[in-house]
RNA sequence: GCCCAGAUGGUGGAAUCGGUAGACACGAGGGACUUAAAAUCCCUUGGCCAUUGCGGCCGUACGGGUUCGAGUCCCGUUCCGGGCACCA
């Protein structure tokens, strides 16, 4: 006999994989590549606990399996270490975010080296480090250099559109910008350079925008939307105001209907497609153009409902539309002032919070183009400026806000569906039959009448009709916004930006990277001023190409340099192609490298970047597309999101004002308070007594009333986090365990996806399973199995039913189930005294992507050749599975059927044959009438008689 | 409000195509070995009834339906989780 010493066996193999580099790929041809990734991960401050190693050890079995399956497999690991987290973490522990991040960094991999994961570390990238930076300020200036054309559908170099522009104008120009602008050729050669360059931020892919930004002081910077959840910070739940500011921006709408359309392609979850699906919120419908009464001003609305414009008894404009301004009458000026300044003194978290109707008349009178009726213009804040147009048409009787809107100053309340009642409340439904477009009586522009049609089709007819006339147009809206791309903290990537004059200029893409300078200071300010402000040598020398001292600025040769730095997501959205060839120092990747790695195949990581991360990083990718940079549209074709770990909290039961606590089962005799109790000192439930004593020394004196001389603890799932003493640390496991036991313990907690809570208690039973496995190779005299014992049937079944089972299911990442059937099949194997060395060869080949440890050390122990890395995975064979015996069982339920289990190579007549011939069915069907009989798959045969 | 995904023993979860519900594991109870503990092994473990008998009834959140047969499909309800939300 010999012990499994599963700490021996680790620590040899993972020096014996770092010394021969066994897990270091390189690009060859004469293998289909396979390209794992996880989502990298922000190294913390606190360091890796149980949750997060959940998707690695997936992803690392997934990556195992294809590598056995005879692929070239890309399996990476870096560091997300720029952006807020780290420097949060920084701040709160008062050190420089550099120092911080390193040894976050090193304490990750040092927690991640115990675990036996395949990763290749010679591809490790981090976001902070220049030589990776270098490409993400390069992308953005590759950004800076285009537009997209809407014609094309794709990127485009903005020299095109210059060109264009000399020579035409904006004359039949189709590109995404924030305005329509309308210049012709002989006014774009009149501009100053200024004016150019502001020109043509309307339609750079990167531009500099003056918008309303979600400005978070506490944080000192601004935050993109997806960054701030009900109204407040996602980091922090600072809160967070509206503020105009003039920020680098990144024109991700203008690839809103490729991000949409792309979704169709991928092999995500419907839910998260679901989710970007409502994040980029398509919305098709119609632009119409409404005059003003007494005067020249027209205004545009956007409507999903056109087949409505019949019951328009009001417009509404967004309180920071221009038009507010043109459309307020004298009359009406302080009441419009007056309600105007009331809006700006709410936040976004009153007006999402707070529905209340509110709202003033601006004087003007709309006319509905279809009708000509002259209706009220009225400004409210339940109207946003950013979506549509800023105004709409307003129609009570079938939109719910409107109505309110409208009770509220009492207008009137159009029906135009038949049988809808609108006295109570608008009949928003989308179906029923339109009447009252026109009303009876009444005649509309060109006779036009929508009477007696289903609400789609009178969508679809106005539509029409207000193209054919020239009213208005058929458009697309998105609620996808463009994504915000400065901050004004120091840890991040500076912009390759400089100022000549106020125009924005590239720092020359020789030049790059533009290294982060050391500032004393690198404190956020909530006045806003960039951290950036404080370094010193931080100014362009045009003529000497490099940065100086800014005391040199002056106004022919040196110049300032941009202040702010980039967001988080900068250096997270391109990160999976620089790892194809992470020390390019001439290209993002190269070419050819890139044509063999493609895009990733299997992404790994968690649902909680769904608006986030895979928004931009998807984007990114569709613009290096566009540039031919990345060979794929798509940047990762199949996604798995695993679920998060929760923590399970144990708690001890206080008598109040005592020191005494009582056991679980005893405390509703008591007036207890619960106390969350450290989970490490608590086994099964049962509290460790002494060890609670030691643990604080308040408790050094308490005491204790047990239930059968054991103090029982109550429990509850929570959130893991310090504060509730419930997480548990993968190097504690791994020390008291085995890493192979934590890999296999987290996969059979449950499913990959499913969110579901950290109990130590289960992981015994994988712990023996290794055991069992094990015992299963040496006899008592410490001998492996010889070669010649032939294996039996048996052997054949249990391990041909195992190779099916594995296989199949690591394909479809149920790895709890395939581990199930490890257990079984080892407790077969050794029921049946098993001495096959072909059979358990076998067997540790399957074992090796769940247990890489043990499985390397059978495979060297057995005399296999190389790494079980490299070992075929094997193939299964039917003829050892089929069933060599007729299992016979018959169900009487006192009505007129029973069921019976054939072989499973039976072809239907053969198993209703065998059904009625069968001895045991003879009883049953003597004396009575055949009716029918059913026979299906899976063995079963139903025999109904009357 | 709209959209998506769920609900199975004391616990985590199986049942992959509509075909023996509860695999596997934990926990619990009983037993063996042991001075004792740890480790290991064996038996029982959804509920109720019967247990000198080898069986019966009920059971997959709830109410209906389709089917020879439903955890699985359809309709309705409740509850939990996630996304979007004055987006016109």
């Amino acid at each position: 006999m010999r012990e499994y010493d599963f700490r021996g066996i680790e620590a040899k193999w993972h020096a014996r994989w770092v010394a021969n580099k066994t897990y270091h790929v390189t690009e060859d041809e004469t293998k289909q590549k396979f390209y794992v990734l996880n989502m990298f991960p922000y190294p913390s401050g606190a360091g890796l606990h149980v949750g997060h190693p959940l998707g690695y050890i997936a992803s690392d079995i997934y990556a195992r399996f294809k590598r056995q399956q005879g692929y070239n497999v890309l399996n990476p690991m870096g560091y997300d270490s720029y952006g807020l987290p780290a420097e949060q973490y920084a701040i709160q522990t008062g050190q420089h975010p550099e120092i911080t991040t390193f040894r976050n960094i090193d304490r990750y991999r040092e927690q991640l080296d115990k675990i036996g994961f395949s990763f290749d570390w010679d591809r490790e990238v981090r976001t902070c480090d220049p030589g990776y930076y270098h490409w993400t300020q390069w992308a953005f200036q590759q950004m800076f250099r285009s537009y997209f054309c809407t014609s094309a559908n794709k990127a485009m170099p903005i020299d095109s559109l210059i060109r264009h522009f000399e020579t035409r104008g904006t004359e039949g120009i189709t590109a995404a910008s924030s305005e329509e602008l309308s210049f012709t050729a002989a006014e774009w050669q009149a501009m100053s350079e200024e004016k150019k360059s502001r020109t043509l931020m309307n339609y750079r892919i990167a531009f500099l925008g003056e918008t309303m930004v979600n400005w978070c002081p506490k944080l000192g910077t601004v935050l993109a939307n997806d960054e701030v959840i009900d109204g407040v910070s996602e980091r922090g739940g600072y809160p967070v105001e509206q503020k105009k500011m003039r920020q680098w921006c990144l024109r991700v709408s203008a690839y809103a209907q490729r991000l949409l359309d792309g979704l169709q392609t991928l092999e995500w979850s419907d839910s998260i497609k679901e989710t970007q699906k409502n994040w980029i919120g398509r919305s098709e419908g119609t632009e119409v153009r409404i005059g003003v009464a007494d005067s020249d001003v027209e205004f545009t609305i956007f409507t999903t409902r056109a087949d409505t414009m019949f019951g328009v008894t009001f417009f509404v404009l967004a309180p920071e539309s221009e038009l507010v301004r043109q459309l307020t009458t004298a009359g009406q000026k302080a009441e419009v002032d007056k309600y105007l300044a009331y809006v700006k003194g709410r936040t976004e978290r009153d007006r999402m919070i707070d529905h209340t109707v509110t709202g003033v008349f601006s004087g003007s009178y709309g006319i509905n183009p279809i009708t000509g009726d002259k209706c009220p213009i009225y400004i409210s804040e339940y109207v946003l400026s950013g979506y549509g147009t800023g105004a709409i048409m307003a129609v009570p009787a079938h939109d719910s806000r409107d109505y309110a809107f409208a009770r509220h100053f009492d207008l009137p309340i159009i029906p135009l569906i038949e049988g809808a009642d609108v006295s109570e409340e608008s009949y928003d439904a989308k179906e029923g039959t339109v009447m009252n477009s026109p009303m009876a009586g009444k005649t509309a522009f060109k006779g036009f009448s929508l009477n007696g049609l289903s609400v789609k089709e009178a969508i679809a007819a106005t539509k029409k009709f207000v193209s054919e006339n020239g009213l208005g147009r058929v458009k697309v809206n998105f609620r996808l916004r463009d994504a915000i791309f400065s901050r004004q903290r120091y840890w991040g990537e500076p912009f390759p930006v400089y100022y000549k004059h106020g125009i924005p200029c590239m720092i020359p893409e020789e030049c790059l990277p533009v290294e982060l300078p050391q500032v004393e200071n690198f404190l956020p300010t909530e006045s806003g001023e960039p951290p950036l402000g404080n370094a010193q040598i931080w100014a362009w020398d045009e003529v000497n190409r490099k940065i100086v001292d800014k005391a040199l600025i002056d106004d022919k040769t040196i110049f300032p340099i941009e202040l702010f730095t980039m967001p988080g997501f900068a250096g997270s959205s391109a990160y999976y192609l620089r790892y194809m060839d992470p020390s390019n120092d001439h290209a993002l990747v190269d070419d050819r490298v890139a044509a063999y790695w493609q895009n990733v195949d299997l992404y790994v990581g968690g649902s909680e970047h769904a608006t986030g991360h895979l928004i931009y990083s998807r984007f990114w990718n569709k613009f290096l597309f566009d540039l031919g940079v990345s060979k794929q549209e798509e940047p990762f074709h199949k996604l798995i999101n695993q679920g998060m770990i929760q923590g399970r909290s144990n708690f001890v039961y206080r008598i109040k004002d005592t020191n005494t606590f009582v056991s679980l089962g005893l405390k509703d005799r008591y007036d207890t308070t619960p106390i969350h109790v450290d989970v490490n000192i608590v086994r099964n439930d049962i509290l460790d007594v002494d060890a609670f004593k030691a643990w604080r020394p308040e408790y050094e004196t308490a005491e204790f009333i047990l239930e059968d001389g054991k103090y029982v603890c109550g429990w509850a799932v929570e959130k893991m986090s310090k504060s509730m003493f419930n997480v548990v640390n993968p190097d504690m496991i791994v020390e008291r365990y085995g890493a192979d036991t934590l890999r296999l313990y987290e996969m059979f907690l449950g499913p990959v996806e499913q969110s579901k809570p950290w109990d130590t208690n289960g992981i015994d039973g994988c712990h023996r399973f290794l055991k069992k496995f094990w015992q299963l190779f040496w006899d008592k005299e410490g001998n492996l199995p010889a070669d010649a014992t032939e294996p039996t049937a048996d052997n054949m079944k249990t391990l041909h039913r195992l190779i099916k089972k594995v296989t199949a299911d690591i394909e479809a990442f149920s790895y709890n189930t395939s581990i199930s059937a490890f257990m079984v099949a080892t407790n077969e194997l050794t029921a049946q005294k098993c001495r096959s060395r072909e059979v358990l060869m076998q067997m540790v080949t399957l074992l090796a992507p769940f247990a890489p440890h043990i499985a390397e050390e059978l495979w060297e122990a057995m005399g296999g050749e190389g790494s079980v890395c490299d070992a075929q995975w094997p193939s299964f064979d039917e003829k050892f599975l089929v069933e060599s015996s007729v299992q016979l069982g018959v169900q009487f339920n006192g009505k007129v059927r029973f069921s019976m289990l054939f072989p499973t190579d039976a072809t239907p007549e053969e198993m209703v044959r065998l059904a009625t011939e069968a001895p045991e069915a003879q009883k049953y069907l003597e004396g009575k009438q055949v009716v029918k009989t059913i026979a299906v798959p899976k063995r079963i045969v139903n025999i109904v008689v009357k």
